[in-house]
DNA sequence: ACCGGACGCGACACCGGTGTCAACGGCGGC
DNA sequence: GCCGCCGTTGACACCGGTGTCGCGTCCGGT
């Protein structure tokens, strides 16, 4: 039986739910030591049905939940998982939030955000610090912290479970999830030439960002179906950014032999090059079809409506917890609805002429 | 001295940074006992100044820092901030995140974060285990949830350290920190009735927000200071929507005598004016005058950028944060640097003739 | 009947901190 | 010189779980 003797009011507590139960009451109640209890909690198969069917009836009983603080102390790790982004991407990082957070639904885990800055000196030991002092059980990683090997090294060094989220398998199958990137520029290219586009312009973004090549690698795949081919003066690269976004379209608009249109790297500079085709006073897409990537609310929000890539943000957050996690059983689902897939909106028409 | 006596691989562990230091290892390394150690750390004044300093040597030299879980074990609570939010918009949320970080920086807390619905039954339970289960030392609710008297109900009774972040006073000074909405509203009613609109429309956010309330009354005292009255006509509730934007404003624009500005209660809608009006012809700022209310991404990124209301969100979380954590000196800056701002842009301009 | 092993379970130490309380030495007051 | 108080410190139990190990029981094999 129980060593601790809990004084009557204790016990009304427990009753009334003003205090949590702890496994020495479930222990008690249940007349079996706390560490049998543990097993049952731990799913441990050691534990007679009978036994097992007492504890479980207790803890239904009276509503208990282990601790998880308790629990972590005695694993050596907390039950948290860590997001670690630098995409300063809003809806990005909210619907990575969403996605890991349905991973997570049930399991007990947590989600802490740590927002980084890839370019810092300190990134790792900064990262490293934040694993360490939480005992994080594991970590998520997003486009670009996600593509940076020293942050993978580190993470391997001190052991801890990872996940990276990126355009290409950058590590071993357990622990990347790719984003396919390639097939929405693949689906991008296929829509403009198969509109009867000839001279398409493709605004990139940041040469070291490995989506930025994806996409790009997959557009002239898609125009190459089609027989068309992506000019180099009719590439420019840009920052991922509205302003990027205009000022590469302005490049691209000045040229003698313009392009008929253009695919940009995100709906970001999308939106930018709408602004530079208005200014420029060329309509879209009568005069310029433009494509975007992402499906962010912006798209919508546009004039026209973008016609883009959707990336299924939230879908890939939750494959990215449900690995972190072990479960396996979501990996059978069809792998298509972890496709980027294309919406037709207005911004994008055949040809004039 | 110590109880324990480590075997001699356990501090070259120590000492190649290979494992991480315990109190233990302080006390034993600082020739005290650990409760010393504790209250060093915990800043009790009963440590004399010598043994302080030696103790802390040791902290430095180490790197040691107190594990959370333990400490939390003892305390009886974690670490752990918890946001808790409904409002659907991603930029919000972010910038809600990061001025909580903001707040929290080098505090040793870390940020966990819950979406919530407001309309499901199980609100307040839900958020209840979320607090229990992970004992956290405090929460910070953002609207609309922070608006549920339900949920700050039992927030008291289980004793949870809390701040609502509201657009008025909706709880005590400690517990709540009001993001003036009324201030923006008055500033948008200045500037249009300022460059000359006598007749205007207003498109609320739903009516159970205490936001539409504010933004409304702020904006007809601004109007007000120019004489200039708001027509019960012209005021027509959305939803905070891109669709119920434009929605409202085509029933505004149907009315006989239209309103040739349209102050919207938030960004989104303010974007669904701008489509509303380009699909009745109307040119904005030409023939309508357009302001929101966020200055979000959106608001520069769509056609004309739109004059909005600058709200201070990072700040506000930065404010929050501060607040749960006891940190009182940022309370004494200058107040104007948490208020809303007008942005003046290019969707509003005088009225034509 | 005897032995070995698997099974089911509990005692105890431990994870890394904090609360309680008592012990110790130095001090001023008498 | 004795007493009591204060400032400083440590021993010990405790927070709520888990790992280790050993004990008693029941079983089949010989």
């Amino acid at each position: 039986m129980s060593s601790k003797t809990p004084r009557p009011s204790d016990d009304e507590a427990l009753q009334s739910g003003r205090r949590r139960a702890t496994i020495n009451d479930v222990a008690r109640l249940a007349g079996v030591s706390k560490k049998t209890v543990s097993r049952v909690i731990n799913r441990s198969p050691s534990v007679r049905p009978e036994t097992r069917e007492k504890i479980e009836a207790v803890i239904a009983r009276y509503g208990y939940a282990p601790d998880p603080q308790a629990r972590g102390l005695a694993f050596r790790r907390s039950f948290l998982i860590g997001l670690i982004y630098d995409n300063p991407n809003p809806q990005y990082v909210v619907n990575m939030q969403l996605g890991l957070l349905d991973g997570m639904r049930g399991s007990g885990f947590e989600l802490v955000v740590h927002p980084c800055d890839r370019g810092s000196t300190t990134l790792v030991p900064d990262i490293r610090a934040f694993i360490e002092r939480q005992k994080l059980f594991g970590v998520v990683l997003t486009p670009s912290v996600s593509e940076d090997e020293a942050v993978a090294e580190m993470l391997r060094e001190i052991g801890c479970e990872y996940v990276r989220v990126a355009s290409v398998a950058v590590d071993s199958e357990v622990h990347s999830i790719v984003t396919r990137d390639r097939h929405g520029g693949l689906l991008a290219g296929r829509h403009l030439a198969g509109l009867g586009h000839r001279r398409v312009g493709f605004i990139s973004g940041p040469d070291r960002f490995r989506s930025s090549h994806e996409r790009r690698g997959g557009f002239e795949e898609g125009l190459k179906e089609h027989g068309v081919a992506l000019d180099a003066d009719c590439v420019a690269e840009g920052a991922y950014t509205f302003e990027s976004g205009m000022e590469a379209a302005a490049r691209l608009m000045a040229l003698s032999d313009r392009p008929t249109a253009i695919f940009a790297g995100n709906d970001e500079m999308a939106a930018g090059v709408l602004h530079a085709a208005r200014r420029a006073g060329l309509s879209v897409p009568g005069d310029l079809s433009v494509i975007g990537f992402d499906d962010f609310q912006i798209a919508s929000r546009v004039w026209p409506p973008l016609t883009t890539i959707r990336a299924p943000t939230r879908e890939i957050g939750r494959l990215a917890a449900e690995r972190l996690l072990g479960v396996t059983e979501g990996d059978k689902r069809d792998p298509e609805w972890r496709m980027p897939s294309l919406m037709v909106r207005e911004s994008t028409a055949a040809p004039k002429g």
